[in-house]
DNA sequence: CGTATGTCAGAAGTACTGATATTG
DNA sequence: CCAATATCAGTAGTTCTGACATAC
C-alpha cells in the first residue's frame, strides 16, 4: 500500500493542484460535518432545522403567509404543512384563516415560539462555538462576511 | 402584515441579535445552495459527488481498501459498495482483492478514472468559481483558509 | 475467540414533483 | 379562464443501522 507513482496523479510537490482539489471538497466537507452536529443536537431536543428556520422568519418578518415562509426558507410549500403541524402541535404557532384572502393561513409565532426559537438558537450557537473555535474574533467575523457577501450573491441569482 | 411589535422579537435596532441568528443559518443555506448547483450539473454528466469524492481519494492517497476510501470521504462502507460497482462499470477504478488479506478489495484508479476525475473537478471548479464570484483573490484565499481551518478542527475530534 | 472487511436489506431524513380543491 | 394557496400522495436520493459471511 505504499506510494506508487504510477497510480498517483497528485505527486507531492505538485502542491497548487492538491490545494485547488482540496478546495472543491472543502464547502462540501465542512457543511456536512456541521450539518451533522447540528442535527445531531437539535433532534436531541425534538426539533429540526427546518423549525428553527421556520421560527427563524416569523421571528423576523411577523406573521405569514404558509407561501411566504416558504419563499423566505426555502423550504417547500408541500413539506411545510408537515413541519407547521409539528410546531402547532407544541404549542410553538397558531395557524388561522385570513380573513382579507380565504385561500391563505395566517401564522404566528407565540410566546412559547418565541421561547423555544431561543432554545433552537442556543444550541445553534453551540454549535457554530465548536465550528469556530479555532478561529479568533477577528476571523470569525471575517468568515461570517464572507459567508454572507457569498451566499448573498447566490440567493440574488 | 405590517410591522407588529408585539409580535416580532427581532427589533431594528437590535442588530447584533439579528447578526448572530443569521450567522446561525449562514453556513447552512450557502451550502445548501452550493450543494444544488453541484448536484445538478454532476447528473447532468452522470455522476454524484460520491464519485468524485473517491476518484480524489484515490488519486490524493493511492490504492486503497474499500474501508480506507470509507474513513477518508466520510462514505459508509455500506454505500461505497454501489458508488464502486458504478465506477467500475464506468472503468474509472479497477476493484481486485488483496493478496495480502484476502478479506480486502484493492481498489486502483484507472487511466479513463483519472481523466473522469478531470471532467468533475472541471466542474466542481466551475461551481466553486461561480460561488466565489463576487469575492477578490486574496478574499478567496482567505475563505480557503478559514474553512481549512476549521474543517481540520472538526475532523480532529 | 474477538475484530475487520465487504456486502446486502432496509429504516429515517430530506428534497422534490404532481394532482387537487378552494379562492382571487 | 388563469393564477395562487394549502394540502396530500408519491418519487428519488442521502444517510445511517443492522445483519451476515468471510477472513484475520
Amino acid at each position: 500500500m505504499e506510494t506508487n507513482a504510477e497510480l498517483r496523479f497528485f505527486r507531492v510537490g505538485h502542491t497548487p493542484e492538491r490545494l485547488r482539489h482540496q478546495f472543491s471538497r472543502l464547502i462540501g466537507m465542512t457543511a456536512a460535518q456541521v450539518g451533522r452536529v447540528a442535527t445531531e443536537r437539535l433532534t436531541a431536543v425534538g426539533a429540526h432545522k427546518q423549525h428553527f428556520m421556520v421560527l427563524a422568519a416569523l421571528g423576523e418578518f411577523g406573521p405569514s403567509s404558509q407561501a411566504g415562509i416558504a419563499d423566505r426558507t426555502g423550504i417547500f410549500r408541500s413539506d411545510l404543512v408537515a413541519v407547521l403541524n409539528e410546531l402547532e402541535a407544541g404549542g410553538y404557532v397558531r395557524r388561522g384563516p385570513d380573513p382579507a384572502d380565504k385561500r391563505r393561513n395566517v401564522i404566528t409565532i407565540t410566546e412559547a415560539g418565541a421561547a423555544r426559537f431561543g432554545e433552537l438558537d442556543a444550541i445553534l450557537t453551540g454549535v457554530h462555538e465548536h465550528v469556530m473555535a479555532p478561529l479568533s474574533e477577528d476571523e470569525r467575523e471575517q468568515l461570517f462576511n464572507l459567508l454572507t457577501r457569498v451566499n448573498a450573491h447566490l440567493a440574488g441569482g
